[in-house]
Order: C-alpha cells, then structure tokens, then sequence
RNA sequence: GUGGGCGUGGUGUAGCAGGUUAACACGUCAGGUUGUGGCCCUGAAGAUCGAGGGUUCGAAUCCCUCCGCUCACCCCA
C-alpha cells in the first residue's frame, strides 16, 4: 500500500499508548512550577521573526539556519518559535508586567519547532517546559531555577545528573575576556574550518564549546570566562557557587561541576550559565534541561532593563531519559478500560442504557456501550479487549422485572455477579463498594 | 550540510549464493446451535516485498538512482 501521507520528518505523534507517560510529566512539570509559586503563561506558537532574530541572537545557529519562517497572507514576516524565552519575555512586556511586584515567576509548557536533522533526542518539532523569573538580580534566583529544574526532574523519577554550571560574565567582564580570547585565538585562526571561522567572527566566545577534534588542545589552552570575572559579575559567581553547592546537597544523587567551557547556543545569556544532563551521557544532545541568567533580554527587545533568569526543558529528552530506568521498562502502555461497559440487547434496552449512561457520566463514570454492530459475542469479546472494568447486559426480559446480573471486575480472573435493579443510582452503588477505589 | 545502518500485510519478523500460488507470530474480522467474554478450535480478509529504472528466460532476492526511516557529527531541549 502506497501510504500517502505521513507525519513531517522530526514530528511524532502522540499515540493513546503515550497518554499516561505525557499527562504524567507535564502534570509532573505543573505541580513542581506551582510548588514553587510559579504561574503558567501560553504563548503564540509563532511570532514576528524579528523577535526572534533580536532576542535569540543573529549570529545562532538557530536563527541562522533552523528557524521555520514564513510570509502570511498579510505578507508578515513570522516564525514558529524555536524556544521559549523570547515569547515569554515579549508577551511580559506587552503586558506591562513588569509594573508587578518583583520578582515575577512563569512557566509555560508547549511546542517548539527548529529545522534540524532530527535524530535520538532531537526533532524538528519538540515540546518544553520552562520557567522564568523576572526582576531579581540575586545569585538566589539562579539558584532557585536550578532547583525548581532539579525538584521537577526529581519528582519525576529521574536519578543522577548532573548540573554543569559557568559564567559567562557580563559587561566589562566579558569584554575583557573577549579580548583576551580573540588575542589567544587568532594565531590558530588560518587552521580553523569554515565553519569555525564564522563562529570566530561572528561569536568568538562559542568556539570554547566546539567539539571539532582538531580544535581541543587548542581550547584547552584558551583563556576561560571565569578567570576574568570582576566586581559584580565576580560577587554573582562567588556567592551563586555558595548557595549552589547547599542548595544541591538537599537532592540525593545530585550533584554539580563547573565546566569552564561551558557557552549556551543563544546570545542571550548574561554571567550564570547551565545544563543538567545524566551521569551516563557525554554528549551535549543528552542535556535535558538547560539555561541560565538574562539580564540584558527584556532591554534588547524593547522592554525597561529587567533581570532574569530560566531554563527550558525538553519533554521528549525526560521521556528517554525515564524510559531507561528499569521501573518504566514495564508496563507503561496498560490503557485503562471503561468503568463500566453496558451490552444492551433490544431496542427498549439500547433507550434504557443511552439514559443510564448519561446519569452515570454526570458522576464522572467512564461508560462504553455495546458496539451495536457486533453481536452478543463479538460485543462481549470487545469488552475483554478493550479492559472493560464492569459489565451490565439486560434486555426486554431483564427490563419487565427491573433487575438483571452485573459483572463486576469483569477484567479480572475474580469475576463477582451480582444482581442489580437497572437503574444508575443502584448500579453507581455496586460500582463505587469497598472492593472499588473511586 | 556530512557520514553509517535499514525499508517485506496493522505490528514484529522469516525468506535474499535469483526459479512455480511470499512464510510465521501477534493483531483484526466471522463462526464454534437459540441472549454472555477472556483460554481453545475453525475459517477469512490483508503485502504486486519503499519508488523508478537496469541485468536476466526469470528478481523481494543482483546493480543504479531517488525517496523515506534511523543513528552519529555540527548545534540544540
């Protein structure tokens, strides 16, 4: 069979089999943000291009070349958001929020979309869950974010990462060490691939994070962001290390490391910097939340000068991650049946159950009728294939008395008949005894 | 953008030193006497073997091209 059309490459779809997984983590995500006083906002899964362009930085290579942009019928220039934090930030403006008390703490949870090769990790269209907090300039709100990631990955079930933390500096201190690295750099400039040269260029800084063989010994000796951190940028740093290292000592199997070579892909980042990947991985693919601080984003996309700081987090990178552990290798894809399944067998029946099933759904019972173009059997067989967890039959003979027989766990191996008036109060009754958990 | 692996019914696979009706498991559907499931039994539907071209008397099996999936690199969640 020719299959015409299938899901674009990168995308997937979320199948029933993957409900319980993904109502899991992203209630996981909400309590956890909630927890800690954090509220959601959605944002437009496209925006101007331009807010991208400014916010995320012209010279990424997310803006460069994997952002799905596209003219509407309007002729505007518009994007699908390749993350988070620019929207947020937008919409914080627009909505004057930054007139409300300091600090101000979101969280949104959705899709994102960049044009890459996908592969184990990475598709074209993923979904997040991140968190931002505005107003606060203190290393404590750093270290609040990175809690707040910790606790959600925790509480989700996840054991041993990591928290890789740098600084980038910000200001005179990075400018200085811009120099000094561009100084240290140029010498091997001639060597570098093209690649790396336009990285050189345009953002020397993210050369320190390249992976390219040729160019490891090389970073080994460069000058590192840290060393050239002064006043401000240095107190954050210092104090930011502080409260880290006992904030992180609250999680068993945690536990953090400065990576000194540590640069995020987007321009935004201003001084704290950081990544949690799992002890196992190596590489950077296998981080599953990262971010860091901002001070400079809210200002450059046209907002009053707002400090902040975030993370983003991909949902389908926690998935894996979960699905490694030896506890969801199981049974992750039991559906659960209908509470109740009614096979009705004349036309007085099928009326009967129609109103009994709207009753009992009123109590929040989960109610299945009959497939009526099956017979009894194939009805009764589709019941067991389908789990159903309880099973009334009646027809005309049944209706004149009002009573007929129940199954009750009609799923298990411990089948209980009992005989119940047909009528929903009576039958909640039989469904909700002691041997049912509502 | 670069490189590796793979592509057979709904799903997972077998067949592949070329040879008549492409096999198996699971799933689906229908039956196994009148209105009662799960096990079991019987039967049925369902793939022109990713697409196109080539070699050959003959190709799912060999060759080429393309497409798709997947993994890795760059980079990112």
């Amino acid at each position: 069979m020719n299959m015409k059309f299938k899901a674009p490459r990168g995308t997937n779809d979320h199948l029933p089999v993957d409900e319980h997984i993904w109502n899991f983590v992203e209630k996981t995500a909400r309590k956890t943000a909630h927890t800690f006083g954090f509220h959601q906002i959605d944002t437009p899964m496209f925006e101007q291009t331009e807010l991208f362009r400014r916010g995320v930085g012209e010279g990424t290579d997310v803006v460069q070349k994997e952002m799905y942009n596209f003219k509407d019928l309007g002729n505007n220039e518009l994007t699908l958001r390749p993350e988070g934090t620019a929207s947020v930030c937008r919409a914080f403006i627009e909505h004057g929020m930054h007139n409300e008390a300091y600090p101000v703490r979101l969280f949104y949870l959705g899709p994102m979309f960049r044009h890459e090769r996908p592969q184990s990790g990475r598709l074209r269209q993923h979904h997040q869950f991140g968190v931002e907090i505005f107003g606060d300039p203190s290393p404590e709100a750093d270290v609040e974010i990175i809690n707040l990631g910790l606790s959600y990955l925790s509480n989700l079930g996840l054991r041993e990462l990591t928290v890789k933390v740098n600084s980038i500096g910000s200001g005179r201190s990075r400018e200085k060490f811009q120099e000094a690295l561009v100084q240290y750099l140029i010498p091997f400039v001639s060597k570098f691939s093209n690649e790396e040269q336009k990285k050189f260029k345009i953002n020397p800084i993210r050369i320190l994070d390249s992976k390219e063989k040729n160019l490891q010994d090389i970073i080994k000796g460069a000058p590192k962001p840290i060393d050239f951190l002064e006043d401000e940028s240095k107190e954050h740093w210092d104090s930011f290390l502080n409260i880290l290292s006992s904030t992180i000592k609250l999680f068993d199997g945690f536990n953090y490391e400065i990576d000194p070579n540590l640069v995020r892909g987007l321009d935004y980042y201003t001084n704290t910097v950081f990544e949690i990947q799992p002890f196992d991985s190596r590489s950077a693919q296998s981080s599953v939340l990262s971010g860091g601080r901002y001070d400079n984003l809210v200002e450059s996309i046209g907002g009053p000068k707002t400090p902040a700081a975030g993370f983003g987090s991909g949902l389908e990178r926690a998935i894996l991650n979960l699905m490694k552990q030896p506890e969801y290798q199981a049974d992750t894809h039991n559906l659960n049946g209908p509470k109740l399944m009614i096979v009705p067998l004349s036309e007085k029946a099928k009326l009967k159950a129609a109103e009994l099933a709207k009753e009992m759904r009123r109590n929040n019972i989960s109610i299945v009728i009959g497939p009526q173009s099956k017979s009894i059997k194939g009805q009764l067989r589709y019941a067991n294939a389908i789990s159903a967890q309880n099973l009334l039959i009646f027809g005309d003979k049944e209706l004149e008395i009002n009573k007929t027989l129940i199954k009750l766990k009609f799923n298990s191996n411990s089948v209980n008949e009992q005989s119940v008036a047909i009528d929903s109060k009576k039958i909640l009754d039989k469904l909700t005894p002691e041997n049912e958990v509502r």
